[in-house]
DNA sequence: TGCACTTGCACAATCGATGGTGCAAGAACT
DNA sequence: AGTTCTTGCACCATCGATTGTGCAAGTGCA
């Protein structure tokens, strides 16, 4: 019957019996520390004949509980649904399966609390690092890492407690900033109370973002009104309600405008549906953050793309690194002009067809 | 010095010294399963007020290896750099999170062998359950699972061997490939060597699309000539590389697109770059697949959303459900208008500005 | 007082792999 | 032949939690 062949996974132990070694030698056959413990050729290729035969595989979890760590590598983000950090997550995992471990992507929906407990839960797991991006509060998931022993590394939100890898706010906003007044030509310049930041919140990005803002406004067009900023987070809803707000008050929407995500973005998209598009045609955006999609809309965008995977790549040399003082680094980001279809981290996969 | 404050975590042992109880209890009492031990209440408080007191985790590996499940739940994608399975990422952690166990998102490429050895990992890890999203060889992984007694599921593209949750992608294409058709007037009508599809696959998902657009086309427009499908898998590069040639061959593009995903739609992007924005302006546009950015392009783009919270939650109905033989189920997509910004699963978040 | 229950917990085996240590048999050498 | 190495492996404690079982002390009742 189908129910007796229910396979209870081979063991080293079945492996010992079938093979008249003991167990720590098939271990050691196994895991591949045979030679340095001096087990003849032929009783390793015998027991790895047999391992082939059986279908062993080894019970990660048993191997983890002994050696104290598991092989995982765990990447905590904010929310998966988005392009930014799913890029981040392609990329995470490109690394950690060239090291032979097993990624853990999970999320934690910028929830302080959240992200404690989805720390400690990881830890649980016994993870061997943990790379957290954008975390509302660095600190506090680090408290809980260093409690336990446990590298990680802050990504895009950076924290005071650990390395901090984040991408150059200051520097993208500046850039951005000016491209969108640029984007206007002499005849009929900006004005400083034509161009209005969407997004944003406390936290170190949003902060770098529309301090460059200001002084960028300032710098280029001589003023900069109080006004300028429009808070909304991290939240479609939120923005579509300041955009709602703005147009209410003024009787249409500003010139020029600042968004300061992708997620920003999608606010301004649930303000233009069900608007005429006549309304949007003269508009000129720059949003701090890549969708390719995003760069194609019926008016220019000018986008902003962090450079994920020197982001990635730094991190993973920190991490691994020997530990210092906490440090910051800043990785720069890219100018995007419209219309910019660009490669991914898909592309890097073979293509099927 | 810091390096003596390096805890080693307080195990059930070390709480078990100092309640005076003994380890089992520790454990029943930690694990709630005291009251059916009738521990008393004073005994479980005492060690409870110390599981805090030391901040007392349980060593997750350790109860997975003992019970041989881990509290994980896999689930396994073709790529995270894309909105749809982004979004299958999202809902599916709220969905695990709810039942308090941990998700694990993993990515394998669209590679059988991939998939496979992914599937084999996780298993390692003893995971409680797998949800396979869009893989290409289902069964294969069916295989695996089946082997180590892993209850699993198949999303989006079906598999043989176990449940399956699709799309109807069928009823899907229908609807788009007539809103396609529908959206050009009957002084201009649409002619059918004027409505191409790119992108699909040699997958159940593409290979029912393409039979609805056919179907469709010669049902409202009368014929549907021979070449009016460029396979292009699941790359932009390669779609890129179909509508080159196609201009190539045709000087111009065709009047009304359907595209069989979004990724398809980025090689449309890609094939834009650089081009002249009246280029497109005539274009029409199905793609099947939901992308708020995508929505809003310069030209009409009908799109379809397929429903992921029902697709999902229908999964978990199943694989907690008894075993019953293999069946798949179609879950219905809904056809989204041109200009429109749909919620998503980041709605449900709490909104923090 | 005697017997049957109930209460409250301790004991010990177990999950599967790891790695330090010990030791017999054979080789090499004097 | 006696001593010292080397080879090749087995033994066993261990990682931390779970769980079936056993049993002493206390309670209730005739």
């Amino acid at each position: 019957m189908d129910q007796q062949v229910k396979k209870k996974k081979a063991t080293i132990y079945d492996l010992s019996v079938l093979s008249g070694s003991s167990p720590s030698t098939v271990s050691a056959v196994l895991n591949g520390t045979w030679r340095k413990r001096r087990i003849k050729e032929s009783t390793a290729q015998t027991i790895l004949g047999l391992a082939e035969l059986h279908q062993y595989t080894t019970n990660l979890q048993a191997r983890g509980l002994r050696r104290s760590r598991s092989g995982l590598v765990g990447l905590m983000l904010p929310v998966h649904d988005n392009r930014y950090f799913s890029s981040m997550a392609q990329t995470f995992e490109g690394h950690v399966r060239s090291r032979g471990q097993c990624p853990v992507v999970v999320s934690a929906s910028r929830d302080p609390q959240e992200e404690r407990r989805t720390a400690e839960t990881l830890i649980s797991y016994s993870i061997d690092q943990l790379f957290i991006v954008g975390a509302t509060d660095p600190d506090g998931v680090h408290e809980v890492c260093e409690a336990a022993g446990l590298r990680h590394i802050n990504i895009d939100l950076p924290g005071a407690k650990a390395h901090s890898v984040i991408s150059d706010n200051y520097e993208g906003a500046r850039m951005l900033t000016e491209a969108i007044i640029r984007r206007f030509g002499n005849d009929d310049p900006l004005r400083p109370d034509q161009l209005f930041l969407f997004g944003g919140r406390n936290d170190h990005a949003s902060r770098e973002r529309i301090a460059a803002f200001h002084a960028t406004k300032k710098a280029l067009l001589g003023a900069d009104p109080e006004d300028g900023v429009q808070s909304s987070g991290y939240s479609p809803d939120i923005t579509l309600r300041a955009f709602e707000a703005f147009y209410q008050r003024h009787g249409k929407l500003p010139r020029a405008l600042f968004i300061n995500s992708s997620i920003n973005m999608e606010g301004l998209l649930r303000f233009m549906a069900g608007r005429p598009a006549e309304m949007f045609s003269e508009l000129v955006v720059g949003c701090y953050d890549y969708d390719p999609f995003g760069s194609f809309l019926p008016f220019p965008v000018i986008m902003v793309r962090q450079n994920v995977e020197a982001m990635i790549t730094k991190a993973f040399e920190l991490i691994d690194g020997p530990p210092t003082v906490p440090q910051t680094f800043l990785i720069a980001p890219e100018l995007i002009q419209p219309r910019s279809a660009l490669k991914g981290p898909l592309d890097t996969l073979k293509d099927i067809a």
